[in-house]
DNA sequence: GTCTATACCAGGATAGAC
DNA sequence: GTCTATCCTGGTATAGAC
């Protein structure tokens, strides 16, 4: 029996709250943002991000007016204008804390462990339940990606890239050992990719399903695993 | 050895021009067109989608201004306006005119066939090659689902669900023929959406990679019934 | 630190000439 | 059928009072 990783456990080792990720992005940002007293700050910055996400997700972050973000965050406009120059950069900042926290989660995960097998179980668990907590930031990012200018869209390019390639290095140490059947790694993580991204993308299908993250998960697991272990 | 559907075989068949589609639509709404020459108004109509759909898939259709659009388009905006009545008719008509195309293909493909695999593989590589076809439209169907009003967006939804339900009913019927394995067959559909989905929202990774659509279409055959065939 | 009032402009839409 | 010129709403952004 593999140790699978379980959702309340992993919730309990990341400890990503809003706040906490509003608080980082504070300190991160300090010259730009005009406000001093960092509870004020932090407790203003979660509303906006709150607001954001909701409303982007549900009609774009082009459709939403900062005047709808001002009353959805309950704070006027020229309140808005002190933690952001531009709407622009609200959504950089919003894409740029997320990538951060994302990287930082996931690398963490995978030290430590070497079996492959159970390498990959905990990736694929790790990284839906990362999206399982960050669900608005995932699909936002997803969603938005376009809509940033050609370098930082290069970035989040990169971004999914760096996560795929995770996989695929699992996969090749584990062909290499002998454990895993020689697919191609390539097509294998784009696959597996796809599937991960399913879980924050159609959530209105999954929970209305009432379909559980770690049900998907060990589906999931139990899929790709039947590929790669079959003679 | 299952007859497979090749991709230019399946051209041939569905035969879907850019300016059959037009002449489709031209059809269906002539009372809402302003121009009555047929000749005239598939000419424009092409060259309007065209420009729709390329400026959207860069940038979003809520970025894209009719500014944009006429140029793009070569027509003016006047013109533009002789064709639909505002931009969210526009969107509308993009939507409504694509999803009607898919049903009929894909509800064409499954016809006549009988034995679950060999319409799974199928059903595969039809969604596949219609998806190749007509990429620019699936990637803006997906991606300004949630732009439409809350009517077409359960059209969408119900689209959506319309083609997973052709795969999990395959799935079905093979189990009940003791075909495929007894897997969870919603969980099934899901994936296998997610992953024929990915083909035409990724098309940067799988064209910078030199994947074809028959070898992905190979690949994912492989993987599903793998899957389904494990004992 | 936060609000209200306002400047300013981009974008959707249309009228009327050709 | 197509174009140009124009209207006007609603969006981003800021100045200055409190």
């Amino acid at each position: 029996m593999r140790a699978d990783l379980k959702f309340e456990t992993f919730k309990g080792i990341v400890s990503l709250s809003l706040e906490d990720l509003c608080r980082e992005l504070f300190i991160g940002n300090r010259e730009s943002i005009k406000i001093k007293k960092e509870t004020v700050a932090v407790k203003n910055l979660v509303k906006i991000f709150n607001a954001a996400l909701t409303l982007s997700n549900q009609k774009g972050f082009k459709t939403m007016s900062l005047r709808d973000l001002s009353a959805q965050a309950g704070l006027s406009m020229g309140a808005l204008y002190t933690y952001f120059t531009s709407k622009d950069v609200l959504l950089h900042m919003i894409q740029r804390q997320g990538r951060m926290v994302v990287k930082r989660v996931l690398q963490g995960q995978i030290e430590g462990v070497d079996d492959p097998r159970t390498k990959l179980r905990r990736m694929i668990q790790a990284h839906l339940y990362l999206s399982e907590v960050m669900q608005p930031w995932f699909y936002f990012s997803y969603m938005e990606t376009k809509n940033l200018g050609a370098e930082e869209h290069k970035k989040a390019i990169k971004a999914e890239l760096f996560t795929e390639k995770i996989f695929i290095d699992i996969l090749k140490k584990g062909q290499g050992k002998g454990i895993f059947r020689p697919v191609e790694t390539q097509l294998a993580g784009a696959a597996l990719k796809a599937m991960l991204q399913d879980w924050y993308l159609k959530r209105w299908k999954y929970s209305r399903r009432h379909i559980s993250v770690e049900k998907y998960a060990g589906f999931l697991i139990d899929l790709v695993e039947s590929y790669l272990l079959a003679q």
